[in-house]
DNA sequence: CAGGCATTATGAGATAGGTCATAAAATATA
DNA sequence: TATATTTTATGACCTATCTCATAATGCCTG
């Protein structure tokens, strides 16, 4: 998100992590702004049950975990890698320093954090008004606006398993949901595939 | 959050509203800076069977709604006063001049997002592992880390109907919670006023 | 102070979604 | 290619929470 050029006039350290591998831990105290170079990470909660909640998930280019970087606060989630993955890691001195020098990336950055908000805006209405129909619809919608091209029919590349996870329901549940949404004509199923 | 000093440097527009009136709408587009001044504003959803969902409130020198203002997107909810209200209301082109030409202003501004965005993360974690004596408790927690000095007890000053719309989950289900957690011992109960 | 509205309270019954078990299909890995 | 792991699938049962109804209590507002 910061361009490449300019993060590295600010000597980041460059880590490399393999695949499947803990980044942070969820509580841990937050001292440094991570961004991808290549590779794929995800943040989740894991309850006590063992069972996982996907944050967000953050590819090529993204940064993550920077809001408790502005407070000294501890990481809500867990990341954890998802392929191998190479990363810039900047203190947060360096990082403030950073923004205050490059007054438009601070935009774009601000801009950043607003769009997460939102969506955390609409997860958070779509989970509190259970309807698992209605909740994963609309996920899957977002989805489509956010990857996919207008008026075609979009592929969801998320197996039903990962679905569960960013919704918080089980996936017993998704999978008959999936097929009671294809009887109704509101997605549509090759084989497995996910079409919207 | 802007310093007043500094806002009014942007002549803002100054409105007032009475009470439990609607500032904007869900789905409207989002073309202003808004800053309480006086009063009190709730950011909410209100679903298909007219249930309410509680994104957040606001109160004098707070700051609300910007997150779409960044993206010229809908606002993700309503904006509705809780009491007679008078706000500064500025451009989005006037905010991002003011936010470019005060970094320390926009480092704050930033930072409230972050903070924002935490709070999300912590209410989605709780209500995606649904367990009603869960949430509230951890609800109640966040109260008192938020606006409760440590150690006392601290008074939650919410009605069982409020904290039933902050966690989408039924009054009858909070108020036999509450009851259950102050006979477990997890909170005291003085008359109908909740101490945790 | 009265009337009205919101909040708290409680019981009984309905149900969506969770849980658990078992298995086939698909995919990854060695 | 063989083996292990993950994903999808389906049935049967369970339970926490929602729903609906009814009422007492408390608190604004005129």
């Amino acid at each position: 998100m910061i361009p490449v050029e300019i993060i590295q006039q600010y000597q980041p350290a460059i880590i490399k992590i393999q695949k499947n591998t803990l980044l942070f831990l969820e509580g841990e105290r937050a001292k440094f702004y991570f961004q991808i170079i290549t590779g794929k990470i995800k943040m989740l909660n894991i309850n006590e049950e063992g069972k996982e909640f996907v944050q967000g998930t953050f590819k090529e280019g993204q940064s993550f975990g920077e809001p408790p970087v502005f407070h000294d606060a501890p990481y809500p989630a867990y990341a954890k890698t998802e392929e191998p993955t190479r990363l810039y890691k900047l203190s947060k001195d360096k990082l403030m320093m950073l923004l205050t020098e490059h007054p438009d990336i601070h935009l774009k950055f601000t801009a950043t954090l607003a769009k997460r908000l939102m969506y955390k805006a609409m997860i958070l209405k779509e989970i509190s008004s259970h309807d698992s129909q209605h909740r994963i619809l609309t996920f899957l919608d977002y989805l489509k606006r956010e990857y996919g091209q207008d008026k075609k029919p979009f592929q969801v590349r998320l197996t039903r398993q990962q679905i569960s996870n960013f919704l918080g329901i089980r996936v017993e549940t998704v999978i008959r949901v999936i097929k009671s949404l294809a009887a109704a004509g509101e997605i549509e199923l090759k084989g497995r595939k996910i079409f919207r």
